[in-house]
DNA sequence: AAATGTGTTGACATTCAACTCAACATTATG
DNA sequence: CATAATGTTGAGTTGAATGTCAACACATTT
């Protein structure tokens, strides 16, 4: 399975939509030598909050992007700050090691909930 | 409800333990000193590995201290980063803002898996 | 070919967490 | 009280993350 890199991945999709590395940053608020750094990948991912506004303004979802990259929002990260039930569970899922069908599920038993 | 800091916490156990400042410092591979500025506040809680480790030197589980601080040990945060399952069911709790209760009933959830 | 738009590169800057170090203050003990 | 043990404080350090800036190269258009 050949992986593509986070920086080939944005590359393509910033191409499909017709937008330059310069008008990219511009929208974004870094400097335009910074997205082509992370295109060709001379730098690690940017933070995650910078991925979600990319993908903002690239009007696609950040998802597999920040997926490929182990980063997690801000929003997400404060959600699960605040909440200790919230650590207990993660302490809990992280000893057992969940596969990912096991994930799954526990994010299905999420919709049950409402 | 009084809630205690940090600090107080910590100076709590460690003096319930009859351990020095020095000692614990020395224990856990920091600066006396460092361990002094904790426990009045002066400043943020150390780091989640490091929190652990003082937690082992003192004999008592970290899950409490952790809390108060809402970081995530290394290990957990390694989980998390390396499973997009993972984070797909934090980004859909997330959205859902869920309850203290809610977050137990996952964790019972949790332990039906197995 | 000249100018303009677009992309790449190397060196350097900034911010922040997480400490250390040296000096001093306070408390306990003989 | 004298000394030692313990605790406190201010200033500085270190490393990692996340970028910026200036210069240049390439590609496109006129």
């Amino acid at each position: 399975m050949e992986t593509k890199t986070f920086g080939q991945v944005l590359k393509e999709i910033r191409r499909n939509k017709g937008v330059t590395q310069r008008e990219l940053a511009a929208s974004v608020g870094v400097d335009f030598s910074y997205i082509s750094k992370i295109e060709n990948d001379r730098m690690p991912p940017p933070a995650a909050d910078t991925i979600v506004k990319i993908c903002e303004v690239l009007g696609v979802p950040p998802d597999d992007l920040l997926a490929m990259t182990g980063k997690m929002p801000t929003p997400i990260k404060e959600a699960i700050s605040e909440k200790p039930a919230a650590q207990q569970f993660l302490r809990e899922a992280q000893t057992m090691t969940l596969t990912d069908d096991e994930w799954s599920a526990l994010t299905q038993q999420l919709k049950k909930l409402r």
